[in-house]
DNA sequence: CGACTCGTTGAGTGATATCAAACCCGGTGG
DNA sequence: CCACCGGGTTTGATATCACTCAACGAGTCG
C-alpha cells in the first residue's frame, strides 16, 4: 500500500471518531481533492450573504469563529473553532452564508471541495453519519449558547465560556485541563457572551478575586475547577463527548 | 397504483420541497412505519438527558419548543416548531437528548420509528439532503437567536420574534401575513427571548403605542409590517426560505 | 362563587452599559 | 537605547435598561 497522506489521515481519523468507517470509506476520503491554506488573524473565511464557497475547510491548527452583526452594528459571536472541525458543514447544503466565518488566530486549513464533501456526505453513510454529528453538535453548541446569554448573569457566562473552551481545547489535544493561554481579547469574549469588553474585564477579574481562576497576562489557570464549574453552571452533556471517543454504529450499514 | 396514505403524504412533499426525489425515495417514504399521536398542551415529547426515543415526531399540527433550565431554575426556550417540522433531527445521531421538547398547544404528530428514518437519511440521498437542509435552517436559526437574545434590546428582540413567527406561520400555510393570535403566553414570550414577563408585557404596550402593532387579547396585527421589521432587525435570510420553495415534484403524480 | 392562570401596572432596585481616562506592553523607527 | 505608537487592558463615574416585588384585574374552569 502506498503511503497515506497524513492531512486526510487526520480527516479519516476524525470521522473514525464518530462513526466506524470500512475501508472503502477510508479509500474515499483518502481519494478526496484538497489544498492546505492558511488564514491570517481576522481574515475572513465566509462572508454574510455570500453563496457558499467551492471549497470547505477542514482545521488543521489555529482558530475560527462564526459572527453575525446586528443592524446597530453590535457583534455576535456564535461559535468558536479550532482543530478537527470541519468549518462549512452549516452550510453544506444551503444556499447563502446567514454568518462570517473568520480566523481568530493564524488558521491552518485543508480545503476539500465542496460538491466532492456533499457527495461523500450523500453517497457514504458512515461518512454521512459521522458528519451529521458533528454539525448536530455545533447544533447543541449553539443551543447551549442561547442559554447561556439569554439567563445567566454575567459571571456564569463567562465563566461558562471558560470551561467550554477549555474542554474542547483539551478535547483536541491543545492544552491540558488546568488552563490556556486566551485565544480571545476582552472585546471578542464581550462579544461571545453578550457583554461589554468593560464589563468583561471586571467579571474576569471579580472570578480571579474569588479563587476561580488565575490570570497572568492572557493565560487562565484553574485551580478549582469544580468551583469554576459550579459557578457556571457548566453541563458537559451539550458536547455529547460521548460521540467523539466511543464510536457506535447504528444505523450505519 | 394504491390510494396514498396522506399522512406519508405530507412528509413526501415537505421533503421533496427541500430535494427531489425520485419514485423508490417516494416508495421508501411511503413504506414508513408510523402511528399517529398527540400531546396536550404542556406535555414533554422528550426530556433533557434521556437517551433518545424509539420514535422521531413530524409535526401534523399544534405548536412545540425545545427549551434549557439553567441551574437557578430560569428557562430558556430555544426554538419553537410548528407544522411541517421534525422534531427529533437535533438528536437523530446523539446519544443523549441535551434539551427538552415540548408541546405548547395541542401537538399532533406522526411518529416514525427513529431506526427506519436514521435508515432513510443515510441511505437515501435525496432525502438524506433534505433532512440536512431542514436540520441546518433550525441551527441558522439558533444562531440567529444567539444574535437576538445577545445584541439587541428588549424592544427588537420581542418584535424579531413576532416577526419570525409570522414568516414561519405564514410559510406553513397557518396565517396571512397580517397577524396571529400568539401561542405563546408573556412568560414564554419572555423565556424564548431573554426577558422577564413583566418586561415583555410593557414592551409590548409600546411597540403597540408606536404603531408598528395592534393587539387584542392573544392576537396580535401588523399593520406597517415593514416598519416592524426595521425595529426588529429583521432579515429573513437565515430562514433560508429559497430553500423550503416548492419546486419540483418530479415524477410525483 | 372560589381558585387559578394570565395579563397589566407601579415603585424601587440592581446589573450592565456608556463614557472617559490612564496604563501596560510589544513593536517600530529614529 | 530610547521615544513613540497602537492595540489591548484596567479603572472610575454615571446612566439606563431590565429585574424584582407587589398588587390588582380579567377571563376561565370546576
Amino acid at each position: 500500500m502506498p503511503p497515506k497522506d497524513p492531512i486526510l489521515e487526520k480527516i479519516v481519523r476524525k470521522l473514525a471518531s464518530r462513526a466506524s468507517l470500512d475501508e472503502a470509506d477510508r479509500a474515499a476520503v483518502f481519494a478526496l481533492p484538497y489544498v492546505r491554506r492558511s488564514y491570517e488573524a481576522p481574515a475572513y473565511v465566509l462572508r454574510e450573504g455570500e453563496p457558499p464557497r467551492k471549497h470547505c475547510s477542514f482545521v488543521l491548527g489555529g482558530l475560527a469563529f462564526r459572527q453575525k452583526l446586528a443592524a446597530t452594528g453590535a457583534r455576535q459571536i456564535v461559535s468558536i473553532h479550532m482543530t478537527g472541525d470541519f468549518l462549512d458543514l452549516q452550510h453544506l447544503f444551503l444556499n447563502r452564508a446567514d454568518h462570517s466565518v473568520q480566523a481568530l488566530s493564524l488558521l491552518e486549513t485543508a480545503e476539500i471541495e465542496r460538491s466532492a464533501l456533499q457527495e461523500l456526505v450523500l453517497q457514504r453513510p458512515a461518512i454521512g453519519k459521522a458528519m451529521w454529528i458533528d454539525a448536530l453538535i455545533d447544533a447543541s453548541i449553539f443551543r447551549e449558547w442561547i442559554l447561556n446569554v439569554g439567563r445567566r448573569d454575567a459571571r456564569a457566562r463567562v465563566a461558562h465560556l471558560l470551561c467550554e473552551v477549555s474542554i474542547r481545547m483539551e478535547a483536541a489535544g491543545l492544552t491540558d485541563g488546568s488552563g490556556y493561554k486566551l485565544p480571545l481579547t476582552q472585546e471578542q469574549l464581550g462579544d461571545a457572551v453578550g457583554l461589554t469588553s468593560v464589563h468583561v474585564n471586571r467579571t474576569l477579574r471579580a472570578l480571579a478575586e474569588q479563587g476561580l481562576i488565575r490570570r497572568d497576562k492572557r493565560y487562565v489557570h484553574f485551580d478549582d475547577l469544580k468551583a469554576l464549574r459550579a459557578a457556571a453552571d457548566f453541563s458537559a452533556l451539550y458536547l455529547h463527548l460521548d460521540q467523539s471517543a466511543t464510536p457506535d454504529d447504528s444505523g450505519g450499514h
